[in-house]
DNA sequence: CGGCATGTTGCGCA
DNA sequence: TTGCGCAACATGCC
């Protein structure tokens, strides 16, 4: 489910469930979900009686500071964090299992994949993965001056660069396509050759998209959809809707593989 | 059955 | 050396 705005919310969630509070027990129900070559005896050995003092976030990336250690934890495309209905449950996809206490309050927070495209990391410093992170659009905000000699380097469409996590973290494949139309910017141009006003424009729009996705996220109750479909449902602009009227000109939304990912955009309203 | 999916990485080739 | 396309990872949905 993730994305920076999915990843917010799944980051507040943690922080209400998780900061300050002790690790009593760790269980790994699934080891490939770890490192190659970490064992999930010494992760559960590392977690034990650890007290998690802070719950953040980067881009896609969330990050619990422990009082030794750190803990690294990425989505990937199908993961999500639970609170476990009823403590000894095994819950489908359940790859890790954290058991914490806040005085008398007991809790078991579970990290659930499917596909397995998440990571979980622990680690006593921060990961290369989190440093070379680029500003988060919503905690940093977005530099257009900074913005602009990345894009000034880039040969790749503007598209394929915007999913590059050193550039902005936390832009993904639905926030790419959503910020690009509503900058009006083809996604197949050349990053280099967007001029200085589309840059300004585009920095913004992907601040006004995660705003807007995040704001659709606050006001639903519960779980978040997992998957977009194609109905009603999708709080989306234009991403998941090739082929419909463009919102703005009611030509037909184009739909093209881009950096090996679907895309859409409007033939008429986003310009080279 | 085939194709596609909110992500990342590593490989092979130009 | 750099840049790029593409397969691979594992599973579900339409």
């Amino acid at each position: 489910m993730p994305e920076l705005p999915e990843v917010e919310i799944a980051c507040r969630a943690l922080r209400a469930w998780l900061e300050k509070t002790t690790i009593e027990k760790a269980a790994v129900i699934d080891a490939r979900i770890l490192d190659q070559g970490v064992s999930a005896t010494s992760v559960v050995r590392r977690l034990a009686k650890r007290r998690i003092l802070s719950v953040d976030r980067r881009g896609k990336w969330m990050r619990l500071v422990l009082d030794r250690g750190r803990v690294f934890s990425h989505l990937g495309m199908t993961g999500k964090w639970l609170l476990a209905p009823e403590p000894d449950s095994r819950l489908r996809f359940e790859k890790v299992r954290l058991d914490v206490t806040r005085g008398r309050t007991k809790r078991s927070v579970r990290y659930l994949d499917p596909r397995l495209f998440g990571r979980f990391v622990v680690s006593d410093e921060d990961i290369p993965a989190w440093t070379e992170l680029g500003p988060d659009p919503l905690t940093d905000g977005i530099d257009v001056a900074r913005f602009a000699e990345r894009l000034r380097k880039r040969s790749l469409p503007i598209k394929a660069v915007l999913l590059d996590q050193t550039v902005l973290a936390g832009v993904g494949n639905i926030q790419a396509t959503e910020a690009l139309f509503f900058a009006g910017v083809d996604p197949r141009t050349p990053a280099q050759k967007i001029a200085q006003p589309k840059v300004t424009a585009l920095a913004r729009a992907i601040k006004r998209s995660i705003a807007r996705t995040l704001a659709a996220h606050e006001g639903e109750e519960g779980p978040i959809a997992e998957y977009v479909s194609e109905g009603a449902d999708n709080p989306f602009v234009i991403y998941g809707r090739g082929g419909d009227p463009c919102p703005k000109c009611k030509t037909a939304l184009s739909k093209i593989m881009l950096a090996g990912r679907g895309t859409v955009f409007c033939r008429t309203c986003q310009g080279r």
